[in-house]
DNA sequence: CTTATTAATGACCTATTGTTCAATAAGAAA
DNA sequence: TTTCTTATTGAACAATAGGTCATTAATAAG
């Protein structure tokens, strides 16, 4: 097998095993996971904790879409549409059981990566989205009865992505029942977000 | 020192010690943190399975406050009202940075812990909350506008929950900057999401 | 002070686990 | 086929880590 190949099987399946079992488990069983010998593995990467930082990697990559400022700010569509849209692009791109399972262990473990990622890209999004709700047309159904105090602003929009991030939680972390049409659930959280909003 | 004290210690130290490090960590390192020989420990926990599950007891008893329901279910004093009471007391007894990532820790290590306090515990503050609102009288400043279907009733409540939720995740967990004043907070999204449901 | 009891330890055992490396298999090129 | 290259492995090493046990230290009773 071409060593690019074999290089992305192995990451593949570290991907997958560290999300289930976490970093802990050996590398023999991760190597008869693939059907190959411990040994190959080490050609690929120098060590364990190399491999760790390879799945890191690959796994906050293209985790985020440039377009979703440009959706939010579009403000020749309606916010609750705009809204609707970008949660549905959201979802499509975080709704993976890898990705929700390695942000967690990396925040566990003490690993910078998710912490940044909420710094760097999060909270870019929901100051964009406390923005657009203030700058909606007073009047507009969906204008803010009065926006809370600057501190209280994000927080204020946390509330709407908090229940996006941790319905993914209770799904692939928690493994918890939980509605399945995503669709309905965005269409409901947002529409009653905004709804609170109104004068 | 007295065989109670010295469990209790022990306990305490790995409560501590499992939640920053993980259950993965060594025997060893938990003894000289307590400072202790590590044969000390399989005195009192015949293996370190045994002391992890021990943890999981001494974690996850007594999250539980049994005037819960009472507080939610007083029709005597206004729906708001019983919601940030119940929410002040509810982050009085789970924002605790040992409980949180434990729980998120069993959870990934798939442990039924989690799964079994959220189907047992969580669900039913869930259920109440849910025909709280609803039995909310017609015209009163917080009746629902019309509640979801029975599919999405919970998810619906999920909504508010989840924003508590994940607040101590990011609080404890992704160790972000969270909002300091909780009373704030609670207040902040028991109205934003009572607001959205009036008439 | 002596002795009995038991909390506590240090040294050791064994299995595990990351990692290495000489040897082998496989496949392409000549 | 022969040769050259390189992907792949089996076996082993060294450090780690859970667990044991004979011995020591501490404490309280007589």
């Amino acid at each position: 097998m071409s060593p690019e190949m074999r290089r992305e099987m192995i990451l593949e399946a570290a991907i997958g095993y560290f999300a289930d079992h976490g970093f802990e488990v050996q590398i023999r069983q991760l190597a008869s996971k693939i059907g190959i010998s411990p040994a190959l593995i080490f050609k690929y990467f120098e060590t364990k904790d190399a491999l760790i930082d390879a799945v890191y990697e690959a796994v906050f990559e293209s985790r985020w879409q440039e377009d979703w400022v440009g959706t939010l700010t579009d403000r020749s569509i309606p916010l609750p549409e705009r809204l609707i849209r970008f949660y549905r692009s959201y979802m499509a791109t975080v709704d993976d059981r890898n990705w929700i399972r390695i942000a967690m262990r990396a925040s566990l473990d003490n690993s910078v990566m998710t912490r940044r990622y909420l710094a760097d890209h999060v909270s870019k999004i929901l100051v964009v989205i406390a923005d657009e709700i203030e700058a909606a047309p007073p009047g507009s159904a969906f204008a803010p009865r009065s926006m809370p105090s600057p501190e209280l602003r994000i927080e204020y929009v946390w509330h709407l992505h908090s229940t996006v991030i941790y319905y993914l939680i209770r799904k692939h972390i928690h493994q918890a029942p939980v509605l399945h049409d995503q669709d309905e659930l965005i269409t409901l959280i947002v529409d009653q977000f905004l709804h609170a909003s109104r004068p």
